[in-house]
DNA sequence: GTCTATAATTTGATAGAC
DNA sequence: GTCTATCAAATTATAGAC
């Protein structure tokens, strides 16, 4: 899915990362992950002592990535209509790929049975994207105030989370794409 | 958040909802419901052999709900806009309420590691909802093709499914409303 | 760093009494 | 229908050898 790590810490994070996006926080195991990677679940413990640990270093790295794959929304190099676009491709070609969600979708939903600070780690995530999502919209209608933009930020991870979910849950690849396509418009 | 059923069998579905919108299918034990119900697990088992058998049971339920609730699509004693309104006013009343998903979103999201016939009425739950929403678009706006008023309903459940979702994660209560706000505009 | 072995707990599920 | 008692398997996690 994403770039191979070579090394065991990475290969962990890899499969963990996999694995809830498929089958949620609740639906794998330290063995699983052990067995994805060809080692044991000791193993495993020795890298991230707790689950909790675990999942926070899968969302941390999936944080910074997508942080570092957005770049700077103030940069004037580039007009705001690219940086939307790639911003939604960036989802079609990330997570829509594999019909499986965004990992912070997936840890929204169950995160009633989470540790507080993954909870709190999702919260930042979509705060930083909506953030991000704002700046970008007010290069983009200058005259709008800022409450708007924020609400338009709102607007579109709301149809993009919703897009992959419900492209999901209908196992309807083209759904997503035409989602997308009415967001840049 | 429904009608409190008042015989064992209703309350342990009632239980069971609840936990999954909350915690997720992965989530929650036979041992929790039958706590939160006021019985030995044991007893949860005599009204549901298998914990598969529970989930396909509150799906079930939860479908029937839903389209009880919205009535037919081609009723034309009500005009096509306030169907499209009380959809969305559903979503608010029923859903935002709590701060959790769609019983079928959370579904969606944990569906590889559900049982094959929960996934499939999951499937069929998103299918019929498009449908409803299909007909009644091409009410609203008739000269449009079929084709266009299918994805107008799964853009739509995009933006309704998302909004609980993005308003869930960042417990920002009056998000789901403003998104419900554009929708129907 | 990875292993074997194992502890402590939880889980889905069943048998049988009342 | 609900209970007590229990099972077999799985889960998170740790101790200690290599």
């Amino acid at each position: 899915m994403d770039t191979q790590q070579p090394n065991t810490l990475g290969k962990i994070l890899d499969a963990a990362e996999q694995r809830i996006r498929c089958y949620g926080y609740n639906g794998f195991s330290f063995r699983d992950i052990a067995a994805d990677v060809g080692i044991k679940s000791a193993s495993v413990h020795y890298h991230f002592p707790t689950k909790g640990d675990l999942g926070a270093a899968v969302m941390q790295r999936y944080s910074q990535r997508f942080c570092d794959a957005i770049g700077a929304a103030e940069d004037e190099r580039v007009p705001a209509e690219e940086l939307l676009a790639r911003y939604v491709a960036g989802y079609q070609a990330l997570l829509a790929k594999d019909n499986a969600l965004c990992l912070s979708g997936i840890l929204t939903a169950e995160s009633a049975s989470l540790p507080e600070e993954l909870v709190q780690q999702v919260r930042r995530f979509f705060e930083t994207q909506t953030d991000w999502l704002k700046t970008v919209y007010q290069r983009l209608h200058p005259k709008d105030k800022k409450k708007k933009s924020r609400v338009r930020a709102q607007q579109l991870l709301a149809q993009l989370h919703g897009g992959l979910l419900v492209a999901r849950a209908t196992a309807d690849e083209k759904l997503f794409e035409r989602i997308c396509n009415l967001a840049v418009k």
